[in-house]
DNA sequence: CCATATTTTGACTTTCAGTCATTTTTTGAA
DNA sequence: TTCAAAAAATGACTGAAAGTCAAAATATGG
């Protein structure tokens, strides 16, 4: 057998695997849809990608880092559409509107996702998490995120958009934590029926963040007074 | 025996049922400062409490419902906190700023009932925490400390220190997200190594905290231009 | 076709939430 | 003081679910 043939195996293994992988991540994304975070099991998830358990804890370390390799594909694919932002035809601070906007209609559409995302940050690092590579990988996508936040407010600097008294990695720090306060609340209203702070307000999702753009937003702004 | 004396025999024994439901909570909130939420585990607590395991099970429904009586007596603390700030001699703007800086400040005095606060959100309704009293007690308490930041909006309205061009509720429920995005985002930087966006900026909570309200103050200011 | 390496399997172990029959303590009347 | 009934406390037990591992099945390469 030659080289290359060797090669050859080793990569069609490698996909193999990772098309496992990928199976049992969709296996539990559909249980976790289904029944919710909190009653994700570890048997169910190998009955549903139909694999055994035994092979399930080849793929992942511990239940933990299955749900952290959910979270993963989902900072992927936020970070995918956050990217895109950037190569848009927009002032910065309709960059960061649109950012904020992307995250909010991706906790939407993705419950699954923005719940395996919140997880993350229930675990302490002390914890299982700690061994696991999607911990970090999601760390650097996070981090990267970020720094298209702060690309987008430098350009938006740059513009006239943005007020560039705000040095631009704090205020991108205020807005990342803002918004997915008001993210959260939004997500909340709607999949929690206790933790309602306004019942009679018809919230609707667009509505308060578009509230939340035109509070944070007149702050941003460089000063026409 | 006389009516009273059954009275006097009920009343005590309610008394030292509390005594002992709060001795039970003590015991998990040391447990959770010393080991994490994540750690918690009951007959740890019962040991801890020295008291069996089934007399914990006799003053609360379940482990969720414990935490919740942990989030109990934190909505209290913190109600009673945001209520005093009403009375104060300030600008409802100033009172604004008084609220969630309170509240940063318990968030890093009390990690541990921020964190069972926390927890609270991860439960959907559908749980165990559905039987608690503790979550419907929760509950109001939460609500009435919106109301209490509606009340400060309201006043600021009034003084001339906010723009009355909003709905107050609504901007009750901007400043609400957003300050619990800000508040989480700290305690994620103290307490989660994972999950720090900017290392390098030594990031004091204040500090941040003054950013978010200068931010977010000026899009709630009444224009002066 | 066989020997070796890799992968899969599910029965087993462990941990921990939650239960319940039994024991202990308290109560109130005789 | 005594005793029966009620209330509270106990901890051994059950069940569920995470995680392990020796054995079986499959794939590889000569």
């Amino acid at each position: 057998m030659t080289e290359s043939q060797n090669m050859g195996i080793a990569e069609r293994k490698e996909r193999e695997r990772e098309l496992k992988r990928s199976m049992m991540l969709e296996a539990a994304e559909a249980l976790i849809r289904e029944k919710g975070l909190e009653h994700l099991n570890m048997d169910e998830v190998a009955e549903r990608a139909e694999v055994s358990k035994g092979s399930l804890y080849q793929y992942f370390n511990n239940k933990t880092d299955l749900v952290l390799g959910i979270c993963h594909k989902a900072s992927i694919m936020m970070n995918t559409m956050t990217a895109k932002v950037l190569t848009e035809d927009k002032t910065g601070l309709e960059m960061v509107y649109q950012i904020g906007i992307n995250y909010l209609k991706f906790a939407g559409e993705h419950p699954e996702f923005y719940r395996a995302m919140r997880f993350l940050e229930n675990y302490k690092d002390t914890d299982q998490a700690k061994n696991s590579e999607y911990l970090s990988m999601c760390g650097q996508n996070r981090q990267e995120s970020f720094r298209v936040m702060v690309r987008a407010i430098q350009i938006g600097m740059q513009d006239g958009s943005i007020n560039s008294s705000y040095n631009p990695e704090e205020l991108a720090l205020l807005l990342w934590s803002t918004s997915h306060g008001v993210v959260n609340m939004a997500y909340m209203h709607q999949n929690a029926e206790h933790f309602k702070l306004l019942d009679h307000l018809g919230i609707d999702l667009e509505t308060i963040f578009n509230g939340y753009m035109k509070l944070i937003g007149q702050g941003m702004e460089a000063k026409q007074c």
